[in-house]
DNA sequence: ACTTAATCGAGACGGTACGTCTGGTCTTGTC
DNA sequence: GACAAGACCAGACGTACCGTCTCGATTAAGT
């Protein structure tokens, strides 16, 4: 998360203030839930922090960065409850994570840092370190505990399990971002209800016939 | 498709140049790819398209208008080719879906103006008309002729049937979205082999539920 | 503005166009007095005076040309009442300049267009004959009054004589500027006398020493 | 003669540079000198004196700003050599004024400020303090030292002397203004003599009535 | 207590793009 | 063929941000 690399060498001189970092990162949230993404500027973030820009700078490299480490706080939020079933434990995480999409702030950045990354690979491994990841961990978390219930089989090939697992987020969280940010739908209980029988029910068909 | 709703009583006055329109979709197209969005200005599209900068601004209200314009024509070109099963079917576009998003300015466009479109409703409703629906229409022929064929049942209520189609197209298009985009993988045959087999299996494993 | 009334011959003429000189004019003027010269534009004269721009630029090169016409009937009304002698004729043209000067549409362009032509010689030529020259033949007339009064002593040498008035016209037209324009003070009668007093005692004394 | 008073209290952040601001002015003289005052641009101006545009805002609220306290400078090369005579004194200060009408930023820029001035009070009073002062000053100069010489009567009055002050001003301003920017006629010895000859003998007359 | 050196706020700096406005030109269809 | 309407190219406008750069003033940690 914390984006400087002290030199490791000598650390003589001022520190720098850990009070700055965090009203820099909740100033950005701010901002991003009154202005958006495209109207958010660096020089607003510094002024709402009560920061000169040159803190800013000292600490981020530009907006994208920023941005990217100020919601992805909000992605720690997200875990997995253990509701009795897969079916049940799919649908929470699922309604977690379209309740996360209803905040202003993670709705107007999320697609705008994938958007930037497309062509910014330095971004694209940050959003995977400090977004997609937590994210699919909590896929990986719930296949185990499917499998201690018994409801999946262990994977024998780890490779066609990750393969799998990858498969599964991707759907997952593909279809709720789709449904939240494009078609611009509500994800209630009913859609989820539906689209957990859908996917599980592809994934029993699937393990079927292997 | 066209941006611009002329005045219906009396058409007075030098027409807008048609040249000028194609012109200017083919330059904001090619500095996509050149540049991408964030990059992306419309005094160098105009430069680029030979037009004056008001020509540009008297058709679009801005970057997001303009680009939603460029690159909706893109999403023409994907069809329904008819492959002889559903799942032949399903694999056909997706991949065909999975180039398109291979396209420079489709990948750096796509996921930008839905960002922007979080916070700008007639943003949303243009994607809507330009980009989303047709792409749904595809969902919709795909359905028609797996029921012509037999392969699903026809759905006596239209309500539970559009939400079904809304489910469906969810899902395919944020899973190979976000494959694409977000998990930065590539969308082989394997994968949408995989992909598919979950997804048909899923409708099939609901439909026999109800 | 739709003129049918010509079917008696056939001319393809402009029928109107003395209707729209006149209404570019005094639109000018208009746009003078609200705007002032800088604010001024082409459009919004062609605007106000129910006219396209193409015809604005039909009769005039440009806004330089177009406010010298439209001023220059202003110095048609200054002319010289015969008040019985010398000072009183000096004294009532000079009052008649000022309250010239008073006019904002005259205020406004005189010094403008002054300003320009130091870099136009045609826009300078133009207003030589359109402004200075019907100024300068009050001074002229004044002369000749004077003389026939026996005021002034008849000029023997034409170009001694043309050299006084030429001076004459510089010094009153100038003084008259300076003060209204640039030191902004009111040319009241007090001024006038004071200034009409200096002048023709200065005329005499050198009349004297020659 | 500096345009941007700082802040009194604290002076903290960057200061402005001084070399900018002269770098600023000597660009608006050459601009002024190549292009002439309806040419010039902002942009110009601060491309030839390798500054940003904002750099240039920051001190000026536009052209007219910058350009009097460009010009303004010139103003103070004006003095008054003592020839020994109120006559020559006048004859010499009137060659100096009539050789900086000579130079073409003087020459474009003067009347096009003073016409703008007419619709823009802070202007006026910006180019009563940075120019015609400056001018005013060497009229009650010349008459001190006619005094002095006893050439002069010394004016008991205050209010007549500074009447009179100004109106001498006024004359000699007016007409050398008018002479060389109006009639466009040189302003050589020859008239200078001719002028000062009337101007002298008028005061004088006028005195001798008193 | 005294360096030492990196920090802090403030704000000016050179740039770039914005979206608007104007100047002057050029098509249109109508009269 | 002149006219109004209005689109066209060109380019200046003044503003907003960008990311960098001085400034003088704080801080601690290491003498």
């Amino acid at each position: 998360m914390c984006s400087h690399s002290r030199r490791s060498t000598t650390r003589t001189g001022r520190p720098r203030s850990a009070e700055a970092d965090a009203a820099i990162l909740d100033a950005t949230r701010a901002a991003l839930v009154e202005l958006g993404w495209s109207k958010l500027t660096m020089g607003d973030v510094a002024t709402r922090a009560g920061v000169a820009k040159t803190t800013l700078y000292r600490r981020w490299a530009g907006k994208n960065e920023l941005v990217v480490d100020a919601v992805a706080v909000l992605f720690d939020e997200l875990e997995l409850p253990d509701r009795g079933s897969l079916a049940a434990d799919v649908e929470g995480v699922v309604l977690q994570f379209a309740a996360l999409l209803e905040r202003p702030e993670a709705r107007t950045a999320l697609m705008a840092v994938v958007a930037e990354s497309t062509r910014d690979e330095p971004l694209r491994e940050r959003i995977r370190v400090s977004i997609v990841d937590r994210q699919k961990r909590l896929v990986l978390e719930g296949r185990e505990r499917a499998q201690a219930r018994g409801e999946l089989p262990t994977e024998s090939d780890p490779v066609a399990a990750a393969r799998t697992a990858d498969l599964i987020f991707d759907v997952i969280a593909g279809a709720v971002v789709h449904r939240a940010l494009v078609s611009c739908e509500p994800v209630d209980e009913d859609w989820v209800r539906r689209f957990t029988a859908v996917l599980l029910g592809g994934l029993g068909a699937t393990a079927r016939e292997a």
